[in-house]
DNA sequence: TGACATTAGTAAATCGGTTAATTACGATGA
DNA sequence: TCATCGTAATTAACCGATTTACTAATGTCA
């Protein structure tokens, strides 16, 4: 280029040092009165008001990096999840910024797909660059770092900190009652992969359900979804091999009750696909209500996560932990039965 | 409590300063040998290893915010997208962090809800916050801060950077010579809300289609999206009430072609809860192949934008952005339309 | 014996910002 | 007249890390 525009001087950037330099005074000056501090009462409202108009004029911002140091406080909470592009990390994640948007925090978010190493990597990145605390969400492990953390999603051990939790014995209670009201009695399962901690939890729900509503589980009945590393196949995709696995048994079961929405929604693509008709033939429950269940035909009945709900909380107890006012506590959320349209009435079972 | 475990007491940071006066050295002699700095050479190994045990023991990390105000880089990057549970988003999302992945770069998330001003406050809590680049994504505008940017999705303006946008033009037209094939002659439209500027370019698309296939647009059969700012619709529920829109004219159309797949999704529920039948009676294309699109019934025909690889492009044009070798381009990404169960021969169109 | 190189480090400055302690001056009060 | 107070600032130290420049002490070579 021949003519280089003013833009094109590589513009100083406006710092304190900057701000003094044009003023003829110090920086200490400039960030007493810039800050309103109690040292400020000495400085002449004329010197103080030059200073505020050249702050203005040039746009100063202070740098969060030296604050940063100074007070030892970041406001950086990392939030890491199985998979960023899935529906349930993204209801979470609205919630998580909903809950941030009126406070001075900020957040990075990764993934772990499931992997031990990817999480305490991503972990130890986090801690290098001083986040104040971490939310995991369904995380197998946790990692070796000494931060507060929040989790979401059941957990074995309750020492890490506070935890968040659908209560899923409430929710496939609800699912199974329906589904028994309906005059379901032979059930099937898709049980939850190994690595999540809910998938115990709502199995054993399950059984202890059947057995209050005095119905018995056929084991051959019982499919699972495989571990979800990177390579596996997409949560969805797993549905429909389960649906495969359960496809010889058409007739000996009236109802499914599926470990999580996608999975169900994979499930009854496949079926219908087959020929069979849901909720004709078969209801169908998921376990989530991810904004695709609403969308499928038919629309799914599901058990609700309030996800937002649950980012929000997350991140309110984040900050209280961070604040120091937090006890490890279970936090445990109430799911809803949404009825929809892929449960009916049993029919008496034939072919 | 009575007895404090050694684990309560507050653990001291591990700093430079820490490791010094551990090892009765200076903070400058650790720090060259960490960093294996060429005046290490003069270090004794014996010395050396000393300091590299230390170091390990402590399991010391150097604090990226030391680093970042020292080399004047924060290896941040700051993404605004429309809407952080959508899944559009999140499929930007995982290419983004994909790309970044072996990088060292982390990155915010924020969303701007079609907001002028929640954008510029993002922009400028970004900007405090030292990040070196922006991924705007479907920004209405373009935030006043001096940072590099990268666009995702058309804009007017082709000054501040990089620009990802797929070819909406033969996205469209692949769709509409589809349903031209199919032996379709009489569309209908949904266009895109007013911010989004691909609205305009893919109803510009639309109007060349039509011209160059020989059918012309009746603009009764035209309807359009709402702006979407925070209060409005779900993007589902503006797909319905287009369709509403649309019903009175049962008959005088045999094809939709929706701005987008929510749109066209929420329209295939409302028509077929209405009692039409699609793909016989309507066919229905959608844009951008949203993960929702395979799971509707039926599955959705529709122009896929492809997200993952669309995050990735982004987050590494950023990076040439940042380094300074990118130019203020326009890349184009050709969508592929994937055919799937909501298109048909068109029928002799009739009632 | 003096010049120079090598060894083994350290002090000081820097990045951007905050804060405690200090200075220098003029005015007031005893 | 001397101590004290208020004004209007400044210097120095700190946060955690890096980098440039420097100091000793020893060893080598001419």
């Amino acid at each position: 280029m021949k003519t280089a525009k003013l833009a094109d001087v590589p513009a100083p950037r406006v710092t304190l040092k900057f701000l003094a330099q044009r003023l003829g005074l110090s920086r200490t000056t400039i960030s007493v009165v810039l800050n309103d501090a109690p040292q400020a009462r000495s400085i002449p409202l004329q010197t103080r008001e030059r200073i505020l108009c050249e702050a203005k004029q040039f746009n100063y911002k202070p740098s969060f990096l030296g604050r940063s140091l100074n007070y030892g406080r970041t406001y950086l909470i990392g939030v890491i999840s199985p998979d960023l592009s899935e529906g349930y990390t993204s209801g979470l994640l609205g919630g998580i910024e909903h809950a941030l948007l009126e406070t001075d925090y900020q957040f990075f978010v990764a993934s772990h797909h499931w992997s031990e190493q990817r999480l305490m990597r991503t972990a130890q990145m986090f801690a290098e660059r001083s986040v104040e605390g971490l939310i995991l969400v369904n995380s197998p492990f946790v990692p070796d770092v000494r931060l507060p953390m929040v989790h979401i999603g059941h957990r074995d051990d309750d020492l890490s900190g506070p935890t968040l939790v659908v209560d899923n014995h409430a929710g496939i209670l609800a699912a199974m009652t329906h589904l028994h009201q309906l005059g379901h009695r032979r059930f099937a399962f898709i049980r939850g992969h190994q690595d999540s901690a809910d998938s115990e939890d709502r199995w054993n729900a399950a059984q202890s359900a059947a057995q209050k509503l005095g119905v018995c589980i056929d084991a051959s009945l019982v499919v699972q979804l495989e571990r979800l590393d990177m390579l596996a196949l997409s949560p969805i995709e797993e549905g429909v091999r389960c649906a495969e696995q359960l496809m010889p048994r058409r007739g000996s079961f009236t109802a499914l009750v599926a470990f999580n929405d996608m999975s169900a929604i994979g499930a009854i693509n496949r079926l219908t696909g087959a020929g069979w008709s849901i909720p004709e033939e078969l209801s169908v429950v998921g376990f989530d209500d991810i904004r695709d269940s609403r969308i499928t035909r038919p629309a799914l009945t599901t058990v609700r996560q309030p996800l937002g709900k649950m980012g929000e909380t997350a991140a309110a107890e984040m900050i209280r932990c961070i604040t120091g006012t937090a006890k490890s506590r279970t936090i445990v959320l109430v799911p809803e039965l949404v009825l929809r349209d892929s449960t009916a009435v049993a029919m008496a079972a034939s072919r």
